[in-house]
DNA sequence: TATTTTTAATTGACTGGCCAATCAATAAAA
DNA sequence: TTTTATTGATTGGCCAGTCAATTAAAAATA
């Protein structure tokens, strides 16, 4: 069997096996075996190329951050101005792959993990201050810098908590809302701060519709995108 | 050794080693040994009392939930106005102990736990139905039902996903700030549907997107429905 | 009251299973 | 013949759960 150059492919694989693992098994406790068997190869070669089992999650956590980190810039570049740049990052959070339910229980173990490992937590911190960055430099072009950064904050909140509370199947609220409702919220702050994108008139009435508003940013691209997951952290 | 009456004060103590332990190792991987140890007794009398780690874990989390139920309940009977109310509820959501990243990293691994116990999914479920139909009942005395509903959702996932991100300890929001970001999404967003906090809403309440819960309407039909059409003026 | 019996509390010692990690062996390229 | 890929078999440790034994309070009995 031995051909040469299967290392890459074999890490891949292995670290695909263990997303789809952690993802159905909900939980960080999935046995090297099961990771190997998913991936097609004993459980032996996964230890051969990842050294331990921490090793293979990190490798993993990784890969997955990368990727979603690619997206993330694809679907910015895709439009221009500020305000479809945020509403890019919104939309790139829940999309399909994220909403699916062992996405989301895999994202939850990452969490998790993260208050054990100090690795992992440096990881998810860091994707987190780079998706952070991005949207207040967009916000800061819409309102004063101080604001930009609170409506940031509260913006990623809201997106992690939908995302948190989509994994407990209560009350499944659809991408298209959970997005609408980030929407809403970011319309409600930038009209409240300083009147949309530019002026100043402390809030106009609702019922109305701005016209910025409604905006319809869908110039997405990508049906490859496999988007990024909630905006983290801080700086 | 041996004094009646020992089981109330055991169960309490187990429950409470049970988080502590949670919360300082970060997940549910813990033993039933650590665990004894920080109540002051043998493993085997852990067993003894709860059977199974598992029923041991359930019982602290219902205990958990339960104590916040106890305090919401107790915080909102305190004031009386459905504004003042709504505010007690977010309140406590961020209240000290709540606060405290010990509780914090309970919290995430019981979320994460949700994903493979139908028990704990249960539970966890059942509370935030309390804690969202709380809110849609004050939110209902300010704004049309239809935007209450909404609103409180927006509200909910708020409060989670402040409370997570506070797990990440990148940027430790203090307790104060999330307060503060809460109830600037509730102003903003009572403001836009119908005057602030009192009566007077002459708008024809505002056709957001309806997230309604259980409802699903996305993905399929309108791929132009995706954006982010907020306020339309609807009537 | 003194003595015996029952019951609750508690633990040490043990078991069976699981699993990460190791390693020597094998198979096929190069 | 060297190198790379790959695995079966094994080991060592850990841990949930069990159980029989011990202690002392309480209840029953004399």
């Amino acid at each position: 069997m031995p051909k040469v150059g299967m290392e890459p492919v074999r890490r891949r694989a292995l670290m695909d096996a263990t997303l789809k693992a952690v993802g159905d098994h909900g939980s960080l406790a999935v046995t090297m075996s099961e990771i190997a068997r998913h991936a097609g190869v004993s459980p032996a070669l996964a230890h051969h190329y990842f050294g331990s089992k921490e090793q293979l999650l990190l490798a993993t956590i990784r890969n997955l951050l990368q990727q979603l980190r690619d997206d993330a810039v694809k679907a910015v570049q895709a439009v221009h101005t500020p305000r479809e740049k945020l509403s890019a990052i919104i939309r790139v959070s829940f999309h399909a792959d994220q909403f699916a339910p062992e996405t989301i229980a895999a994202w939850l173990a990452f969490y998790a993990e993260a208050q054990r490992s100090e690795e992992t937590r440096r990881l998810l911190v860091l994707y987190a201050r780079r998706l952070r960055s991005n949207l207040v430099a967009r916000l800061a072009t819409l309102c004063p810098r101080e604001d930009a950064v609170r409506i940031a904050e509260g913006a990623a909140a809201m997106i992690d908590g939908l995302y948190i509370r989509q994994g407990l199947r209560a009350a499944p609220i659809s991408a298209a809302a959970s997005i609408a409702l980030t929407e809403d919220y970011l319309e409600a702050q930038l009209r409240v701060v300083g009147g949309t994108a530019s002026g100043a008139a402390p809030h106009p009435p609702a019922g109305t519709f701005s016209p910025q508003a409604g905006r319809r940013t869908d110039t997405a691209p990508s049906p490859s995108a496999v988007p990024s997951p909630r905006l983290r952290g801080e700086g």
